[in-house]
DNA sequence: CAGTGGTCTAGACCACTGA
DNA sequence: CAGTGGTCTAGACCACTGA
């Protein structure tokens, strides 16, 4: 067993639990049991189990105790290239709407940029809200390209190889125009995705996509070293 | 400020770094001057910044301090179902090698199971190793599918819908066969992506998919509430 | 070799919630 | 209302590494 103490406590129920020797609804023992079990102090053990419990793999309650997880309901790889794929594989119908369109023009601090806004649907519904700015030197083409047919990451995956990407995902209220977008109403949770990408050091794009909280649900479970 | 002194002080952080106050290189405070500056216990600043460090916003030197890291050389966005789309966006050109092909017949404690084990390739150059279980009785004409033409990933997404999947990410040494599978030296570190995938409650496939460290890495920085 | 971060201890007070 | 987890303190020893 290398690494640290809570290392080791921490890999010892991921095993167990990926094992399924505990299963979804069993009882973890208390962080009480665990120190005298590991001869440890309880936050060593809190350490261990805390980065369990944000990846969804335990859930603890006060007073009730620790428990193994069950399958989230509603989930979702982190897939932001091909929305349109894991729809159809919802069976349901992917739509991309142009919203709004605007050229940036070059100035002396930076270079020209495409500035797109638009909206993600399934059968219909809006399920995300998206905004992106492209650097319009690095994709030719694109003031031209047509959004009414693929979207315009689908369009950049397509046209231009990207060699470097940045993903960050955070849970935001949505804005009044988020909200007029979407059809939630103003201050909605949102799961929102900040990518930026880059081609041989050069920024060629950058999105916010802004999904409805219970529509999506992200879902990522890391295991040692993640 | 809501939420507790070590998530307020993480936020602040997050804030400077993604809104450009501090950049890449720029120096934060050692944790005694943020002991200091937010008049707390120095594993409460530990607690603060240690997820940054997970997540890769910064790096942590002993001796020489906490910086807002570089964004990474090689990178890519968690995204299994569509490996044949990410290689032709790098202008890699994507393979599926089917290796091995077993159809276990159902028995009185499981359903019939497809077993399938192949490799990805860019570029000819093995990328991933792919194992793969398959409920039989969930994905009706599998078991004469051709997959010379589509990865069983490819196939299952078009034909079998999910409604549920899970992911888990773990770092692995590489198995005698995974070894000669890839063309990697036994005990070579990989990455291993598991997923679980079901439909309606039903478990539709099992898959393991172990990719050379040095060719792929996977990057995925989580906000607040990650 | 001194400064910095990594880990861990042994406690404390509190918030929550199920018995 | 008692058990459990959440947070925090004030310290300790250590590992690493750059000045």
């Amino acid at each position: 067993m290398n690494g640290t103490l809570h290392d080791r406590i921490r890999t010892d129920f991921e095993t167990r639990i990926l094992s399924g020797e505990l299963a979804p609804g069993d009882r973890l023992p208390t962080e009480q049991a665990l120190m005298a079990h590991y001869g440890c102090a309880r936050m060593t053990v809190h350490k261990a189990l805390s980065p369990l419990a944000a990846a969804g793999l335990i859930e603890r309650r006060r007073k009730a105790g620790t428990f193994v997880a069950r399958p989230r309901a509603h989930s979702m790889v982190l897939d932001i290239p091909d929305l349109a794929a894991e729809v159809a594989a919802r069976g349901q119908a992917y739509a991309y709407r142009l919203l709004g369109r605007t050229l940036r023009a070059a100035d002396a601090s930076q270079s020209a940029m495409l500035e797109l806004d638009g909206v993600h649907t399934a059968d219909g519904r809006p399920l995300a809200a998206e905004h992106r700015l492209v650097a319009a030197a690095v994709a030719p083409g694109i003031e031209t390209a047509d959004f009414a047919r693929q979207s315009p990451g689908a369009w950049l995956l397509a046209h231009v190889p990207w060699s470097e990407a940045e993903t960050r995902i955070t849970a935001a209220a949505a804005t009044a125009a988020e909200a007029t977008t979407l059809g939630v109403a103003k201050g909605a949770p949102l799961l929102c995705v900040a990518r930026r990408t880059w081609r041989a050091g050069r920024l060629v794009t950058l999105v916010r996509q802004a999904f409805v909280a219970d529509a999506y649900e992200l879902v990522a479970r890391f295991g040692p070293r993640g």
